[in-house]
DNA sequence: CAGAAGATCATCT
DNA sequence: GATGATCTTCTGT
């Protein structure tokens, strides 16, 4: 399969562009020197002058990062126990954030049942809690360099590029005039990668 | 410095 | 569908 970690002009783009693109990519994480990874199948998209849900609406310690440039993890935390982990997007004068909500685990799931404590598969990685802890992502890999490491993005697998390539495959909520709800992006691919294997 | 809210999750009814 | 866990971050005083 293909390895090599998207460019940092992938992310030099608008917001919701970034996060229906980042859809089928593929979230390596390197943990303990096991390979970690899983397909991108849920995302969110904040960011804009108008969004005053986005962390960047204000610029704050914490949302500083989102003013620096495109293709570095944001991760922050929340309600006193989970963390979130999202992709850096635009330039600094339109900071925005793609958060990534949700994995198919594909690469060590082994180690990530043993990190979730005996949740069933199917809830491995559906949520954007989940699937930090399931990689072991927390405020250490705040600013790290998607572009490589030991967190970086990948290109999606030919079949995943393939099934998205249909809009019909693709899932959109929220949006600008939906209540102030973020543009969601979901992608539910026909067989679902998760095999026994592992 | 106090207070409230929060890009969530697991569990319970 | 509702609730508790648990604490950082931000805002107003």
């Amino acid at each position: 399969m293909s390895r090599a970690a998207l460019p940092a002009s992938f992310y030099a783009r608008p917001t919701a562009t970034v996060a229906r693109d980042l859809l089928g990519k593929r979230l390596v994480r390197i943990l303990d020197g096991t390979l970690l990874s899983g397909l991108v199948c849920e995302t969110e998209a904040y960011g804009g002058p108008d969004d005053e849900a986005s962390h960047a609406y204000r610029r704050t310690p914490r949302s500083a990062i989102m003013y620096g440039p495109p293709g570095r993890a944001y991760v922050y935390f929340i309600y006193g126990m989970h963390y979130c982990l999202n992709a850096v997007v635009e330039t600094d004068a339109q900071p925005g954030a793609v958060l990534i909500r949700a994995i198919y685990p594909e690469e060590g799931i082994a180690v990530m049942r043993a990190r979730r404590g005996g949740v069933s598969d199917a809830h491995l990685c559906d949520g954007p809690g989940k699937l930090c802890q399931a990689l072991g992502i927390s405020l250490a890999q705040n600013g790290a360099e998607l572009t490589g490491g030991d967190l970086r993005i990948e290109a999606g697998s030919p079949v995943a590029e393939a099934d998205l390539r249909s809009t019909a495959r693709i899932g959109v909520r929220g949006g600008p005039d939906a209540r102030h709800r973020p543009w969601r992006f979901i992608w539910r691919p026909d067989r679902p990668p998760i095999e026994s294997a592992n």
